[in-house]
DNA sequence: TGATATATATCGACAGTCGTACTATGGTCA
DNA sequence: TGACCATAGTACGACTGTCGATATATATCA
C-alpha cells in the first residue's frame, strides 16, 4: 500500500468516489448513479476516471474491494471506504470547508470596500 | 477573452491566487506570501504554478493586470481581481462549501452505522 | 430488430501543477 | 570583500488525475 502525503488537494470526481461510498457498500456503476443525484447532477463520473480513481484509492487503501457479484447477468465489482478512507474525506471535507470560509470573509471585505469607492466616486 | 465553462472544478493553488487577489492589488511574489499566509502555511504556491495560472486568469478575464512597477531595483508585475473573478471565486467557495457539507452529514450517518456494529458484534 | 440501460475495461490526449534551474538586485554578516 | 539569503520573475520538462472515446456484453422494452 502506497502511503500518500496529506496535506495535498483531492480532486473534486474522487472527493465525490470516497463520499458515495460512506453511504455504504456500492459498485463502480452503482458510485456514479449516487454521486450524479448527491451533488443533484453536477457531477457526472466518468467511467475511465472512476475506475482509475477505484486502482489507486485501492492502492492507498482508502478503499477495499469486497468482492465480486453477478446480477442479472452482469458482473458488479463492490467496493468498501476504509477508516483512513473515512478519515481522510473527514480532512478533506474540512479543508474545502476552511478555505471556502476564507474566501467568502475576503470577498466580504471586497464587497464593501467596492461599495465604499463606488460611492466615493458618485460623490 | 476565452469564456470557461463555470461548473467545473477550480483547483486549490488556483483557488488561492484569487483569494489573495480579493484582499486587493498585489504583485506575483506578494501573492505567493499572502497565500501562505491565509492558508496557515499548508498552500506554498511554486512560482511556475502561479504564473501560468496568472495567465490563464487574465485569458479568462477574471484577472487584470495593473501596470508593472520596479521597487528596489526589482520588478514587481501588478494584478487585480475583476468582477467576474471575484463572481467565479464564490461561487467556488460556495461549490466547495456544499460538497463538504455533504460529505460531513454522510460520514456522520456512517459513525453513527459503524458504532452500532460495534455494539452488535461485542453483544 | 434496434434502441436504451446496466456494467466494466482500456487508452490516448489534455490541463494544471510540480520540480528544478536560471537570471538579477539588494541587504546582511563574517 | 565574498558568501549567503530574500526578493522577483522566467522557462520548461515531468507527472498526475481527468476527459473523451471506443469496445464488450447482457437484459429490457418498443
Amino acid at each position: 500500500m502506497v502511503i500518500r502525503m496529506s496535506n495535498q488537494e483531492m480532486r473534486e470526481p474522487t472527493f465525490f468516489v470516497l463520499a458515495s461510498l460512506a453511504d455504504g457498500r456500492k459498485h463502480g456503476y452503482g458510485i456514479i448513479k449516487d454521486a450524479s443525484e448527491l451533488s443533484e447532477g453536477r457531477v457526472a463520473l466518468k467511467v475511465g476516471t472512476l475506475y482509475a480513481a477505484l486502482e489507486r484509492l485501492q492502492a492507498e487503501g482508502l478503499v477495499i474491494a469486497t468482492g465480486d457479484e453477478v446480477v442479472g447477468g452482469r458482473l458488479r465489482r463492490y467496493f468498501e471506504l476504509t477508516e483512513p478512507g473515512a478519515a481522510s474525506l473527514a480532512e478533506e471535507s474540512e479543508r474545502q470547508e476552511l478555505n471556502a470560509k476564507r474566501a467568502r470573509d475576503r470577498l466580504k471585505q471586497r464587497a464593501s470596500r467596492v461599495a465604499a469607492s463606488t460611492k466615493t466616486a458618485s460623490a
